[in-house]
DNA sequence: CAGTGGTCTAGACCACGAG
DNA sequence: TCGTGGTCTAGACCACTGA
Protein backbone atom coordinates (compact mmCIF):
# COMPACT_ATOMS: atom_id res chain seq x y z
CA UNK A 1 0.00 0.00 0.00
CA UNK A 2 1.32 3.31 -0.96
CA UNK A 3 0.66 6.83 -2.79
CA UNK A 4 -0.38 5.76 -6.79
CA UNK A 5 0.14 9.12 -8.74
CA UNK A 6 -1.86 7.77 -11.53
CA UNK A 7 -5.00 6.92 -9.36
CA UNK A 8 -7.82 9.43 -9.73
CA UNK A 9 -8.22 9.68 -5.96
CA UNK A 10 -6.22 12.99 -4.43
CA UNK A 11 -3.24 12.36 -3.00
CA UNK A 12 -4.43 13.52 0.71
CA UNK A 13 -7.30 10.80 0.54
CA UNK A 14 -4.73 8.13 -0.62
CA UNK A 15 -2.60 9.22 2.75
CA UNK A 16 -5.67 9.04 4.73
CA UNK A 17 -6.57 6.10 3.50
CA UNK A 18 -3.36 4.85 4.79
CA UNK A 19 -3.32 5.92 8.14
CA UNK A 20 -6.82 4.80 8.56
CA UNK A 21 -5.71 1.65 7.68
CA UNK A 22 -2.60 1.63 9.84
CA UNK A 23 -4.92 2.73 12.56
CA UNK A 24 -7.99 -0.50 11.85
CA UNK A 25 -5.35 -2.66 11.30
CA UNK A 26 -3.94 -2.38 14.89
CA UNK A 27 -0.10 -1.33 13.93
CA UNK A 28 -1.37 1.61 15.10
CA UNK A 29 -2.43 1.90 18.70
CA UNK A 30 -4.88 3.90 20.89
CA UNK A 31 -2.18 6.93 22.36
CA UNK A 32 0.76 5.81 19.72
CA UNK A 33 2.06 8.69 17.71
CA UNK A 34 1.95 8.87 14.60
CA UNK A 35 4.84 9.80 12.22
CA UNK A 36 6.09 13.49 12.14
CA UNK A 37 4.73 15.47 9.33
CA UNK A 38 8.54 15.41 7.98
CA UNK A 39 8.78 11.69 7.99
CA UNK A 40 5.53 11.38 6.29
CA UNK A 41 6.19 13.73 3.21
CA UNK A 42 9.83 11.69 2.65
CA UNK A 43 8.40 8.43 3.21
CA UNK A 44 5.74 9.14 0.42
CA UNK A 45 7.28 11.99 -1.60
CA UNK A 46 4.26 14.48 -0.92
CA UNK A 47 4.82 17.79 0.16
CA UNK A 48 4.03 19.04 3.69
CA UNK A 49 0.48 21.10 2.63
CA UNK A 50 -0.57 17.89 1.32
CA UNK A 51 0.11 15.73 4.52
CA UNK A 52 -1.22 18.56 6.50
CA UNK A 53 -4.72 18.07 4.74
CA UNK A 54 -4.62 14.24 5.01
CA UNK A 55 -3.48 15.26 9.01
CA UNK A 56 -5.44 17.76 9.28
CA UNK A 57 -9.19 16.04 8.07
CA UNK A 58 -8.35 12.80 10.01
CA UNK A 59 -8.04 15.01 12.88
CA UNK A 60 -11.40 16.37 12.73
CA UNK A 61 -13.19 13.39 11.95
CA UNK A 62 -11.61 12.04 15.73
CA UNK A 63 -8.73 9.56 14.59
CA UNK A 64 -6.04 11.48 15.51
CA UNK A 65 -5.25 14.46 18.02
CA UNK A 66 -2.65 16.79 17.86
CA UNK A 67 -0.19 18.22 20.69
CA UNK A 68 1.91 21.51 19.57
CA UNK A 69 5.70 20.70 20.63
CA UNK A 70 5.15 16.76 21.16
CA UNK A 71 3.24 15.30 17.87
CA UNK A 72 0.36 13.70 16.84
CA UNK A 73 -1.28 10.67 18.21
CA UNK A 74 -4.07 7.95 17.51
CA UNK A 75 -7.47 8.45 19.71
CA UNK A 76 -9.34 5.92 21.75
CA UNK A 77 -11.22 3.65 19.56
CA UNK A 78 -14.74 4.96 20.04
CA UNK A 79 -13.50 8.55 19.33
CA UNK A 80 -13.47 8.12 15.20
CA UNK A 81 -16.77 8.33 13.57
CA UNK A 82 -16.33 12.04 14.55
CA UNK A 83 -18.58 14.23 12.70
CA UNK A 84 -22.21 13.07 12.28
CA UNK A 85 -22.87 12.25 8.50
CA UNK A 86 -26.47 12.37 6.61
CA UNK A 87 -27.72 8.65 6.26
CA UNK A 88 -31.04 7.32 5.65
CA UNK A 89 -32.72 4.88 7.99
CA UNK A 90 -31.24 1.89 5.88
CA UNK A 91 -27.48 3.46 5.99
CA UNK A 92 -28.02 4.24 9.53
CA UNK A 93 -29.14 0.39 10.53
CA UNK A 94 -26.21 -1.17 8.28
CA UNK A 95 -23.66 0.98 10.06
CA UNK A 96 -25.30 -0.53 13.11
CA UNK A 97 -25.25 -4.31 11.41
CA UNK A 98 -28.81 -4.61 11.30
CA UNK A 99 -30.91 -5.23 8.19
CA UNK A 100 -33.21 -2.47 7.55
CA UNK A 101 -36.47 -3.08 5.58
CA UNK A 102 -39.76 -1.45 5.22
CA UNK A 103 -43.69 -1.25 4.83
CA UNK A 104 -45.37 0.77 3.33
CA UNK A 105 -48.60 2.35 5.26
CA UNK A 106 -49.78 5.50 2.98
CA UNK A 107 -48.04 6.85 -0.17
CA UNK A 108 -50.04 9.78 -1.68
CA UNK A 109 -49.71 13.53 -2.47
CA UNK A 110 -51.31 15.77 -0.25
CA UNK A 111 -51.34 19.86 0.32
CA UNK A 112 -48.59 20.63 2.27
CA UNK A 113 -49.80 21.43 5.76
CA UNK A 114 -48.53 24.58 7.86
CA UNK A 115 -45.63 22.86 9.44
CA UNK A 116 -44.29 20.85 6.44
CA UNK A 117 -44.84 23.95 4.04
CA UNK A 118 -42.99 26.09 6.42
CA UNK A 119 -40.19 23.82 6.35
CA UNK A 120 -40.24 22.91 2.32
CA UNK A 121 -40.25 26.02 1.47
CA UNK A 122 -43.59 25.55 -0.50
CA UNK A 123 -46.58 27.57 -1.02
CA UNK A 124 -49.49 26.29 1.12
CA UNK A 125 -51.37 24.75 -2.15
CA UNK A 126 -48.40 23.13 -3.40
CA UNK A 127 -48.58 19.44 -3.63
CA UNK A 128 -46.32 17.19 -1.71
CA UNK A 129 -45.80 13.18 -1.33
CA UNK A 130 -46.72 11.94 1.71
CA UNK A 131 -45.27 8.80 2.65
CA UNK A 132 -45.53 6.69 5.94
CA UNK A 133 -43.86 3.80 6.57
CA UNK A 134 -43.12 1.19 9.07
CA UNK A 135 -39.39 0.04 9.31
CA UNK A 136 -37.94 -2.60 10.55
CA UNK A 137 -34.54 -3.37 11.78
CA UNK A 138 -33.45 -7.38 11.67
CA UNK A 139 -37.25 -8.21 10.98
CA UNK A 140 -38.05 -6.09 14.24
CA UNK A 141 -39.73 -3.18 14.23
CA UNK A 142 -37.73 0.31 14.99
CA UNK A 143 -39.34 3.34 13.70
CA UNK A 144 -42.84 4.73 12.23
CA UNK A 145 -41.42 7.26 9.30
CA UNK A 146 -43.43 9.99 8.05
CA UNK A 147 -41.63 11.94 4.81
CA UNK A 148 -43.06 14.69 2.60
CA UNK A 149 -41.30 15.36 -0.50
CA UNK A 150 -42.23 18.26 -2.61
CA UNK A 151 -43.96 17.35 -6.05
CA UNK A 152 -41.63 19.78 -7.32
CA UNK A 153 -39.01 17.55 -6.99
CA UNK A 154 -40.16 13.82 -7.64
CA UNK A 155 -42.58 13.66 -9.74
CA UNK A 156 -43.38 10.01 -9.40
CA UNK A 157 -42.65 7.62 -6.04
CA UNK A 158 -44.18 3.78 -6.46
CA UNK A 159 -44.53 1.76 -3.52
CA UNK A 160 -41.97 -0.51 -4.62
CA UNK A 161 -39.38 2.05 -4.87
CA UNK A 162 -39.48 2.80 -0.79
CA UNK A 163 -40.63 -0.78 0.43
CA UNK A 164 -38.29 -3.85 1.56
CA UNK A 165 -34.50 -3.08 1.47
CA UNK A 166 -34.98 0.34 -0.56
CA UNK A 167 -33.73 3.39 0.47
CA UNK A 168 -35.82 7.02 -0.48
CA UNK A 169 -32.24 8.17 -0.19
CA UNK A 170 -31.00 6.13 -3.27
CA UNK A 171 -33.59 7.05 -4.96
CA UNK A 172 -33.54 10.22 -5.32
CA UNK A 173 -29.38 10.24 -5.82
CA UNK A 174 -29.78 7.33 -8.51
CA UNK A 175 -32.81 8.37 -10.27
CA UNK A 176 -33.08 11.82 -9.89
CA UNK A 177 -29.36 12.78 -9.44
CA UNK A 178 -30.47 15.00 -6.36
CA UNK A 179 -27.42 15.42 -4.03
CA UNK A 180 -27.85 15.81 -1.18
CA UNK A 181 -25.55 18.59 1.22
CA UNK A 182 -27.20 18.75 4.86
CA UNK A 183 -30.01 18.35 7.50
CA UNK A 184 -31.24 20.01 10.89
CA UNK A 185 -32.52 17.93 12.87
CA UNK A 186 -33.77 17.88 16.33
CA UNK A 187 -34.56 14.77 19.16
CA UNK A 188 -37.23 15.05 21.93
CA UNK A 189 -38.72 12.52 23.93
CA UNK A 190 -42.71 11.18 23.97
CA UNK A 191 -44.92 8.28 24.72
CA UNK A 192 -46.68 5.96 21.98
CA UNK A 193 -50.46 6.69 21.43
CA UNK A 194 -52.72 3.72 20.98
CA UNK A 195 -52.03 3.32 17.34
CA UNK A 196 -48.50 4.10 17.19
CA UNK A 197 -47.79 1.11 20.18
CA UNK A 198 -49.71 -1.11 18.08
CA UNK A 199 -47.82 -1.09 14.95
CA UNK A 200 -43.93 -0.64 17.02
CA UNK A 201 -45.17 -3.44 19.02
CA UNK A 202 -45.05 -2.18 22.76
CA UNK A 203 -47.44 -1.40 25.29
CA UNK A 204 -49.05 1.80 25.22
CA UNK A 205 -47.38 4.78 26.85
CA UNK A 206 -44.00 3.21 26.08
CA UNK A 207 -41.23 5.90 25.81
CA UNK A 208 -40.36 7.19 22.36
CA UNK A 209 -37.45 9.02 20.86
CA UNK A 210 -38.87 11.17 18.51
CA UNK A 211 -36.44 12.61 15.21
CA UNK A 212 -37.83 15.74 13.35
CA UNK A 213 -35.31 16.11 10.37
CA UNK A 214 -35.43 18.75 7.44
CA UNK A 215 -32.83 17.87 4.36
CA UNK A 216 -31.30 19.88 1.99
CA UNK A 217 -29.88 19.71 -1.63
CA UNK A 218 -26.13 21.03 -2.73
CA UNK A 219 -28.30 24.33 -4.20
CA UNK A 220 -29.91 24.36 -0.77
CA UNK A 221 -33.51 24.13 -1.81
CA UNK A 222 -35.33 21.44 0.80
CA UNK A 223 -35.80 18.33 -0.54
CA UNK A 224 -37.55 16.40 2.63
CA UNK A 225 -39.57 17.05 5.97
CA UNK A 226 -39.37 13.43 8.01
CA UNK A 227 -40.61 12.65 11.54
CA UNK A 228 -39.16 9.61 13.05
CA UNK A 229 -40.89 8.12 16.10
CA UNK A 230 -38.58 5.00 17.52
CA UNK A 231 -38.72 2.62 19.82
CA UNK A 232 -36.60 3.81 23.29
CA UNK A 233 -35.83 0.59 24.09
CA UNK A 234 -34.16 -0.38 20.97
CA UNK A 235 -32.51 3.07 19.47
CA UNK A 236 -30.08 5.19 20.77
CA UNK A 237 -28.74 8.39 19.31
CA UNK A 238 -24.81 8.60 19.85
CA UNK A 239 -22.93 11.69 18.71
CA UNK A 240 -19.34 13.26 19.43
CA UNK A 241 -18.57 17.43 20.26
CA UNK A 242 -15.48 18.99 20.31
CA UNK A 243 -14.35 21.57 22.42
CA UNK A 244 -13.38 24.66 20.04
CA UNK B 1 -12.48 46.60 9.18
CA UNK B 2 -9.35 44.64 7.65
CA UNK B 3 -6.80 42.31 7.93
CA UNK B 4 -4.33 43.33 10.75
CA UNK B 5 -0.64 41.71 9.83
CA UNK B 6 0.75 42.98 13.64
CA UNK B 7 -2.19 41.27 15.10
CA UNK B 8 -1.33 38.16 16.78
CA UNK B 9 -4.68 36.58 15.18
CA UNK B 10 -3.72 33.97 12.22
CA UNK B 11 -4.64 35.57 8.97
CA UNK B 12 -6.87 33.28 7.90
CA UNK B 13 -9.25 33.60 11.45
CA UNK B 14 -9.31 37.42 10.73
CA UNK B 15 -10.59 36.48 7.44
CA UNK B 16 -13.30 34.07 8.78
CA UNK B 17 -14.53 37.38 10.84
CA UNK B 18 -14.52 39.32 8.42
CA UNK B 19 -16.59 37.20 6.18
CA UNK B 20 -18.88 36.26 9.18
CA UNK B 21 -19.36 39.40 10.06
CA UNK B 22 -20.15 40.94 6.34
CA UNK B 23 -22.99 37.39 6.44
CA UNK B 24 -24.27 38.17 10.22
CA UNK B 25 -24.85 42.03 9.69
CA UNK B 26 -26.90 41.18 6.30
CA UNK B 27 -24.53 42.59 3.35
CA UNK B 28 -24.21 38.91 2.45
CA UNK B 29 -27.76 37.11 2.48
CA UNK B 30 -28.53 33.86 2.31
CA UNK B 31 -27.72 32.06 -1.50
CA UNK B 32 -25.81 35.18 -2.38
CA UNK B 33 -22.78 34.23 -3.86
CA UNK B 34 -19.82 35.54 -2.16
CA UNK B 35 -16.68 37.49 -3.57
CA UNK B 36 -14.42 34.34 -5.97
CA UNK B 37 -11.29 32.98 -4.13
CA UNK B 38 -9.02 35.29 -6.90
CA UNK B 39 -11.18 38.50 -5.82
CA UNK B 40 -10.34 37.64 -1.81
CA UNK B 41 -6.78 37.31 -2.34
CA UNK B 42 -6.21 40.31 -3.96
CA UNK B 43 -8.39 42.42 -1.89
CA UNK B 44 -6.98 41.61 1.22
CA UNK B 45 -3.84 41.03 0.13
CA UNK B 46 -3.44 37.26 1.09
CA UNK B 47 -2.22 34.41 -1.11
CA UNK B 48 -4.56 31.62 -2.20
CA UNK B 49 -3.81 29.27 0.19
CA UNK B 50 -5.02 31.20 3.09
CA UNK B 51 -8.18 31.94 1.95
CA UNK B 52 -8.94 28.83 1.18
CA UNK B 53 -8.42 28.15 4.42
CA UNK B 54 -10.47 30.32 5.62
CA UNK B 55 -13.31 29.74 3.33
CA UNK B 56 -13.02 25.69 4.27
CA UNK B 57 -13.62 26.60 7.64
CA UNK B 58 -16.59 28.52 7.22
CA UNK B 59 -18.02 25.85 4.91
CA UNK B 60 -17.08 23.15 7.32
CA UNK B 61 -19.05 25.07 10.11
CA UNK B 62 -22.10 25.59 8.09
CA UNK B 63 -21.98 29.50 6.58
CA UNK B 64 -21.05 28.69 3.57
CA UNK B 65 -21.10 25.91 0.90
CA UNK B 66 -19.72 25.50 -2.22
CA UNK B 67 -20.41 24.63 -5.81
CA UNK B 68 -17.34 24.00 -8.16
CA UNK B 69 -17.67 25.83 -11.22
CA UNK B 70 -20.02 28.64 -9.86
CA UNK B 71 -18.74 29.81 -6.57
CA UNK B 72 -19.30 29.58 -3.32
CA UNK B 73 -22.42 30.96 -0.94
CA UNK B 74 -23.85 31.77 1.82
CA UNK B 75 -25.99 29.28 3.59
CA UNK B 76 -29.36 29.41 4.97
CA UNK B 77 -29.68 31.31 8.33
CA UNK B 78 -30.29 28.19 10.95
CA UNK B 79 -28.08 25.82 9.03
CA UNK B 80 -25.02 27.60 10.54
CA UNK B 81 -23.38 26.61 13.97
CA UNK B 82 -22.40 23.66 12.17
CA UNK B 83 -20.43 21.17 14.05
CA UNK B 84 -21.82 20.07 17.55
CA UNK B 85 -19.61 22.30 20.31
CA UNK B 86 -18.87 20.29 23.75
CA UNK B 87 -20.30 22.62 25.83
CA UNK B 88 -21.64 22.65 29.32
CA UNK B 89 -24.93 22.83 30.59
CA UNK B 90 -24.19 26.50 31.79
CA UNK B 91 -22.89 27.40 28.38
CA UNK B 92 -25.73 25.07 26.47
CA UNK B 93 -28.84 27.52 28.73
CA UNK B 94 -26.96 30.56 27.71
CA UNK B 95 -26.77 30.38 23.94
CA UNK B 96 -30.35 29.37 24.20
CA UNK B 97 -31.16 32.58 25.77
CA UNK B 98 -31.47 31.53 29.38
CA UNK B 99 -30.09 31.96 32.42
CA UNK B 100 -28.64 28.76 34.23
CA UNK B 101 -28.32 28.17 37.77
CA UNK B 102 -28.29 25.18 40.20
CA UNK B 103 -28.88 23.65 43.15
CA UNK B 104 -26.01 20.78 44.95
CA UNK B 105 -28.23 17.64 45.94
CA UNK B 106 -25.32 15.42 46.39
CA UNK B 107 -21.62 16.45 46.84
CA UNK B 108 -19.02 13.18 48.08
CA UNK B 109 -16.07 11.23 46.81
CA UNK B 110 -17.08 7.63 46.57
CA UNK B 111 -15.49 4.14 45.26
CA UNK B 112 -16.32 4.32 40.99
CA UNK B 113 -18.98 1.43 40.44
CA UNK B 114 -18.49 -0.79 37.53
CA UNK B 115 -19.65 1.48 34.55
CA UNK B 116 -18.55 4.96 35.81
CA UNK B 117 -15.04 3.30 36.42
CA UNK B 118 -15.18 1.42 32.86
CA UNK B 119 -15.90 5.14 31.49
CA UNK B 120 -13.46 6.49 33.75
CA UNK B 121 -11.31 4.05 32.85
CA UNK B 122 -10.07 3.99 36.70
CA UNK B 123 -9.83 1.52 38.86
CA UNK B 124 -12.55 -0.23 40.93
CA UNK B 125 -11.53 1.11 44.27
CA UNK B 126 -10.34 4.80 42.84
CA UNK B 127 -11.95 7.34 44.40
CA UNK B 128 -14.33 9.75 42.51
CA UNK B 129 -16.19 12.92 43.29
CA UNK B 130 -20.40 12.18 42.97
CA UNK B 131 -21.73 15.37 42.30
CA UNK B 132 -25.88 15.28 41.78
CA UNK B 133 -27.47 18.86 40.88
CA UNK B 134 -30.66 20.00 39.67
CA UNK B 135 -30.72 22.56 37.33
CA UNK B 136 -32.32 25.56 36.76
CA UNK B 137 -33.02 27.55 33.07
CA UNK B 138 -35.07 30.98 34.06
CA UNK B 139 -35.34 29.76 37.91
CA UNK B 140 -37.26 26.80 36.23
CA UNK B 141 -36.12 23.09 36.87
CA UNK B 142 -35.22 21.57 33.70
CA UNK B 143 -32.76 18.61 34.20
CA UNK B 144 -31.45 16.33 37.04
CA UNK B 145 -27.52 15.94 36.53
CA UNK B 146 -24.93 13.28 38.04
CA UNK B 147 -21.76 13.87 37.64
CA UNK B 148 -18.51 11.57 38.15
CA UNK B 149 -14.82 13.20 38.32
CA UNK B 150 -11.73 11.44 39.46
CA UNK B 151 -10.17 12.52 42.31
CA UNK B 152 -6.42 11.77 40.14
CA UNK B 153 -7.57 14.98 38.51
CA UNK B 154 -9.38 17.06 41.10
CA UNK B 155 -8.54 17.17 44.31
CA UNK B 156 -11.01 19.26 46.15
CA UNK B 157 -14.78 20.70 45.21
CA UNK B 158 -16.96 22.83 46.96
CA UNK B 159 -20.34 22.89 46.56
CA UNK B 160 -19.77 26.42 46.34
CA UNK B 161 -17.65 25.65 43.11
CA UNK B 162 -20.55 24.26 41.19
CA UNK B 163 -24.08 26.13 42.73
CA UNK B 164 -25.60 28.73 41.58
CA UNK B 165 -24.55 30.12 38.12
CA UNK B 166 -20.48 28.31 38.81
CA UNK B 167 -19.91 25.99 35.73
CA UNK B 168 -18.11 22.73 36.94
CA UNK B 169 -16.29 23.26 33.20
CA UNK B 170 -15.13 27.12 34.31
CA UNK B 171 -13.54 25.30 37.82
CA UNK B 172 -11.60 22.80 35.66
CA UNK B 173 -10.44 25.36 33.07
CA UNK B 174 -9.50 27.76 35.12
CA UNK B 175 -8.47 26.25 38.66
CA UNK B 176 -7.08 23.25 37.42
CA UNK B 177 -6.12 24.27 34.11
CA UNK B 178 -7.39 20.62 32.40
CA UNK B 179 -7.80 21.26 28.90
CA UNK B 180 -11.11 19.65 27.36
CA UNK B 181 -10.81 18.21 23.40
CA UNK B 182 -13.92 16.22 23.46
CA UNK B 183 -16.74 14.29 24.54
CA UNK B 184 -18.49 10.60 23.88
CA UNK B 185 -22.71 10.98 24.08
CA UNK B 186 -25.82 8.78 23.83
CA UNK B 187 -29.23 10.21 23.98
CA UNK B 188 -31.98 7.88 25.01
CA UNK B 189 -35.74 8.97 26.12
CA UNK B 190 -37.47 7.50 29.28
CA UNK B 191 -39.44 7.74 32.04
CA UNK B 192 -39.62 9.92 35.28
CA UNK B 193 -39.68 8.12 38.95
CA UNK B 194 -41.57 9.27 41.29
CA UNK B 195 -38.67 10.61 43.23
CA UNK B 196 -37.32 12.48 39.67
CA UNK B 197 -40.51 13.55 38.73
CA UNK B 198 -41.00 15.43 42.46
CA UNK B 199 -37.47 17.45 41.74
CA UNK B 200 -38.79 18.44 38.18
CA UNK B 201 -42.06 19.38 38.94
CA UNK B 202 -43.57 17.04 36.41
CA UNK B 203 -46.26 14.18 36.92
CA UNK B 204 -44.45 10.73 37.47
CA UNK B 205 -44.31 8.76 34.41
CA UNK B 206 -43.55 11.87 32.31
CA UNK B 207 -41.19 11.60 29.29
CA UNK B 208 -37.20 12.38 29.62
CA UNK B 209 -34.47 12.76 27.10
CA UNK B 210 -32.09 10.90 28.79
CA UNK B 211 -28.10 12.24 28.00
CA UNK B 212 -25.16 10.18 28.69
CA UNK B 213 -21.73 12.00 27.85
CA UNK B 214 -18.05 10.65 28.73
CA UNK B 215 -15.73 13.81 28.62
CA UNK B 216 -12.02 13.70 27.46
CA UNK B 217 -9.01 16.08 28.32
CA UNK B 218 -6.39 17.17 25.32
CA UNK B 219 -4.00 14.70 26.22
CA UNK B 220 -6.47 11.96 25.99
CA UNK B 221 -7.52 11.19 29.86
CA UNK B 222 -11.17 10.73 30.74
CA UNK B 223 -12.71 13.77 33.11
CA UNK B 224 -16.09 13.26 33.65
CA UNK B 225 -18.85 10.85 33.10
CA UNK B 226 -22.53 12.53 33.27
CA UNK B 227 -26.16 11.29 33.17
CA UNK B 228 -28.29 14.08 32.76
CA UNK B 229 -32.23 13.38 33.05
CA UNK B 230 -34.00 16.30 30.90
CA UNK B 231 -37.04 17.51 31.00
CA UNK B 232 -38.63 16.36 27.39
CA UNK B 233 -41.16 19.04 27.64
CA UNK B 234 -38.84 22.00 27.98
CA UNK B 235 -35.43 20.51 25.98
CA UNK B 236 -35.02 19.38 22.54
CA UNK B 237 -31.45 18.31 21.26
CA UNK B 238 -30.82 19.96 18.10
CA UNK B 239 -28.11 19.24 15.48
CA UNK B 240 -26.74 19.37 12.17
CA UNK B 241 -25.46 16.39 9.58
CA UNK B 242 -23.29 16.51 6.51
CA UNK B 243 -23.24 14.01 3.65
CA UNK B 244 -19.77 13.04 2.80
C1' DC C 1 19.08 23.40 21.97
C1' DA C 2 16.61 20.47 18.28
C1' DG C 3 12.21 18.86 16.86
C1' DT C 4 7.29 19.36 16.71
C1' DG C 5 3.18 21.32 14.76
C1' DG C 6 1.11 26.33 13.19
C1' DT C 7 1.11 29.73 9.71
C1' DC C 8 2.01 31.77 5.20
C1' DT C 9 3.65 32.65 0.36
C1' DA C 10 3.80 32.44 -4.90
C1' DG C 11 3.43 29.82 -8.06
C1' DA C 12 1.28 25.71 -11.06
C1' DC C 13 -2.06 22.52 -13.40
C1' DC C 14 -6.65 20.42 -13.37
C1' DA C 15 -11.99 19.44 -13.83
C1' DC C 16 -16.21 21.40 -13.82
C1' DG C 17 -20.08 24.75 -15.26
C1' DA C 18 -21.88 28.30 -18.12
C1' DG C 19 -22.25 31.11 -22.17
C1' DT D 1 -13.67 29.53 -24.16
C1' DC D 2 -13.28 31.51 -19.61
C1' DG D 3 -13.79 31.69 -14.73
C1' DT D 4 -14.79 28.87 -10.80
C1' DG D 5 -13.19 25.97 -7.13
C1' DG D 6 -9.89 21.45 -6.39
C1' DT D 7 -5.31 19.86 -5.91
C1' DC D 8 -0.36 20.20 -5.32
C1' DT D 9 4.53 21.91 -4.76
C1' DA D 10 8.86 23.94 -2.43
C1' DG D 11 10.12 26.87 0.47
C1' DA D 12 9.98 29.98 4.65
C1' DC D 13 9.43 31.65 9.51
C1' DC D 14 7.24 31.08 13.99
C1' DA D 15 5.81 29.24 18.94
C1' DC D 16 5.76 25.60 21.78
C1' DT D 17 7.80 21.33 24.03
C1' DG D 18 11.26 18.68 26.08
C1' DA D 19 16.02 17.46 27.02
Amino acid sequence: MGIDRRSPLPLYSQLEAILTQSIDEGELKPHDRIPTETELMQHHGLSRTTVRKAVSSLVREGYLYRQIGKGTFVSRPKQRHGLEKLTSFSEDMRSRGMVPSSQVLELETTKAAGSVARRLETDKDDLVWKIVRLRFANGEPMCIQTSYVPTALVSTIRAADVAGERSLYELLETEYHLRLRESEETLDADFAWPEEAQLLGVQEGSPLMVRDRTTYLADGRPMEHVKTLYRADRYQYTFHTYRD
